[in-house]
DNA sequence: GCCAACGTTGGC
DNA sequence: GCCAACGTTGGC
């Protein structure tokens, strides 16, 4: 079982939009960076931990806690002439994206990226180092435990 | 809206 | 295969 740290655009999917879904679960679309993809595609699992994060927002932090609730599969929005994300170079029998499908588990109250900042037991974490950009970002088990255990309150 | 950091593209 | 130019991310 690992753990994941998963950015999103709450103008895009914020966590109230998760939880109004059916079964709340979202389909993680959109990923167009081969590392990002490769952690779906390579290495999730059904089950594995995710913090679900606000970003590009007035407020980013972890606003949720969820789980990946699928395999990767191809994305959808890389055939979709009508999408952002289309890829003309992508086709069915080669398909350049995947996504995972990811289900609430339970919103929290939000932990602001600043209050990470403060903890030195996160000062390793991936999303928290200079520069890092990626979407999606392996959690140490002891980050999660740390911040599923310490720092969230429902 | 700015801009630093980083990933991707494409000419050579 | 190098690397300059360009596009994107995301906090501020």
């Amino acid at each position: 079982m690992r753990y994941w740290l998963m950015k999103s655009e709450p103008s895009d999917v914020s966590i109230d939009d998760l939880a109004s879904f059916p079964d709340q679960t979202v389909a993680w679309y959109g990923v167009r960076n081969y590392q990002a993809r490769n952690f779906m595609r390579d290495q999730m699992s059904v089950g594995d931990g995710v913090l679900f994060y606000h970003s590009n927002c007035k407020e980013p932090g972890i606003a949720g806690i969820a789980e990946v609730c699928s395999p990767a599969y191809p994305d959808a929005t890389q055939f979709d002439k009508n999408s952002k994300y289309f890829d003309a170079k992508a086709t069915q029998e080669q398909p350049r994206w995947m996504n995972v499908d990811v289900k609430l588990v339970k919103k929290i109250s939000l932990i602001a990226l600043d209050e990470l900042k403060r903890h030195p037991e996160l000062e390793h974490m991936r999303t928290l180092q200079r520069g890092n950009r990626l979407s999606i970002t392996p959690l140490d088990p002891a980050e999660w435990k740390f911040i599923t255990t310490q720092l969230v309150n429902t």
